[in-house]
DNA sequence: CTGAAAGCGCTTACAG
DNA sequence: CTGAAAGCGCTTACAG
């Protein structure tokens, strides 16, 4: 066991140079006009001494963390089941790693609210600027960012104020929209929809654009066939179940989540009713699971990983330019597999 | 907008309530020998102002950061594809949370291997202590951190020192041994291993297990029947059509993720080979992907949420109590399903 | 139980 | 291009 080395400091290393301690700070932060030379000569002590700048003094004096604060949904279990995050969250951390931030990753208490943690990140200095992972109606979150003007990124829309919020998003209402165009052209005639959680913005976005795509099909849009739960498994069965029962039964389902999905397919087999023929399933997000499934599903890519690099993109220009409104597009891509297009299920399924 | 308000320091709280700077740093560290009274007034004052302490100028005076660094494999898909990392990182969250402290990830950078990223988080004093999330043979970043005394836990079992090293992990030597027992049992003779990375720990001894049952099982072990790969599909695949081309063939494997073991399962179903007939297949993570798969596959339950709390809690004592070499087993639970025991594919398959 | 003083390790106008 | 000085916002022996 080595003694741990008493750490060196911008005065040891300007003793040793023969310079002052502002010379050190500015050959540390790569200060334009420093000379080569005493450069060369600072450089070569500190790296003799073993010297590394402490990052919570420089952010005492210079006001800047080199930190970004991520914010998860508090409801744990989105983290657990639903791929979206971790891949999402590998952008942000690939993003970060790119920009030269450290990420701070909010920690999921019971009782506090998201609101809250922002807060506290915020006003105990912690970060420069925040990621917010979801969007929803009347978001506290982002109404009290933009009210202190804090630098911060949004994946998804916002609820208000578009104009001054920074946010990467699919096209949602377009995805929705295509994929319920697609069920109508293959023949379906009755689209339901299961949705994930109403209060969410993307949920509105695939709502809308599910209605356009009927009107447009001329299928009437009917109230009876909009179902809006959780991200989970149990609402898939719980609404699949719903769907089985109802006369005329519907044909077609969008879901916009593959593990809602999983639940409605398993009510669906369990109860005789063929994927694709008598029922077609096409759902959001292409997880693993889509893939894999028993049945493979028509899932849209959205391209979480994108969405995670890109929240970071936008932040840091919000940190260091001051940008606000500033809105990028992540393309998706709806992936058919056999739970809409149906094929001898002992083929491989198609790998895309 | 409103204007972002001019912070308020210790020195605003203690003018306003009559009081000096130490006695208001006293209250917010809920120091024990201040009166109530003051404490009151204090507080009081606070709330007023809507003071909140600066977290880094507390970091820079007191050298705690109230922050734990967590390392994630450097390797991307990791987190991508296995459910086992946001899993940990989930439990890791909450402990975290729990215990008060605030998590900062380690963000993928590219070249930078793993004990540069421990060495910066430390040297830049960002952090109180470490969680690694995973384990190999000859590790740096623990070999560092035993040098320098650091506090850290590790999820996994330490390659060395084990005496010194905090550490939480499943008993794999035991669990690899049962499921391979479980295998014999069921009537296999010729029993196939494929292992992700040889180099983690968690491999050797998933291994060592493995040759144990067969030693005590009277089947000799044969090293063409051990392979090892990567923690991915593309291993699945590779390893399976070797298995598929071998002669005898055989009739059992133990895969060590989940993933492969879908690589592996597609090649078979390809070529006909009936699972479980022809061939069983155990893995290890139950992730949901073994409960969703087209055949349910039986594996082991690590319980990674487990794994990662109590990573937090021994970080904890670590740093708070100067704890080491303290030791956590998580139990395991091998969850057997169609994939080795074989039933009627139309059934819903047992939910566990 | 409370205060005055020094200090944590940097950065940054300011002046030259 | 470089240095002296003040300061970032707290904490913590020390003394009383």
């Amino acid at each position: 066991m080595v003694k741990k080395t008493t750490h060196m400091t911008v005065k040891d290393v300007a003793e040793k140079a023969g310079v002052s301690p502002s010379t050190v700070s500015r050959v540390i932060s790569n200060h334009p006009k420093i000379s080569e030379e005493t450069k060369e000569k600072v450089l070569k002590i500190m790296d003799e001494l073993g010297y590394y700048p402490n990052a919570i003094a420089r952010s005492l004096a210079s006001k800047k963390t080199g930190t970004i604060g991520v914010i998860l949904p508090n409801r744990s279990e989105d983290l657990l089941l639903n791929p979206f995050f971790p891949e999402a969250l590998r952008g942000i951390l690939k993003g970060a790693a790119a920009f030269g931030y450290d990420v701070l990753l909010s920690t999921s208490t019971e009782g506090k609210n998201e609101m809250e943690i922002v807060k506290t990140f915020i006003r105990s200095s912690k970060v420069d600027g925040i990621v917010l992972m979801s969007s929803s109606v009347g978001d506290e979150s982002q109404a009290y960012l933009n009210n202190i003007d804090f630098p911060y990124s949004l994946i998804g829309s916002p609820y208000d104020h578009k104009e001054r919020v920074n946010h990467v998003d699919n096209d949602n209402y377009m995805a929705a929209y295509e994929l319920t165009t697609y069920l109508s052209m293959i023949g379906r005639k009755r689209i339901a929809l299961i949705a994930g959680e109403i209060g969410q913005m993307v949920t509105m976005k695939r709502v809308e654009g599910y209605q356009k795509a009927l009107m447009e099909s001329n299928i009437p849009y009917d109230e009876h066939l909009l179902f809006t739960g959780k991200f989970d498994e149990e609402t898939g069965y719980t609404y699949g179940a719903a769907i089985l029962d109802m006369t005329p039964r519907p044909d077609a389902i969008i879901i916009t989540d593959d593990l809602i999905a999983f639940g409605a397919v398993k009510v669906f087999q369990g109860a005789g009713v063929r994927i694709p023929e008598d029922m077609a399933i096409a759902s959001f997000n292409n997880s693993i699971l889509s893939r894999y499934s028993d049945i493979p599903l028509t899932s849209v890519e959205i391209n979480s990983f994108e969405l995670g690099y890109e929240s970071v993109n936008l932040l840091v220009q919000s940190i260091d330019q001051g940008v606000r409104g500033n809105k990028v597009i992540i393309p998706y891509t709806i992936v058919k597999r056999q739970s809409t297009e149906g094929h001898d299920p002992l083929l491989p399924s198609p790998v895309s």
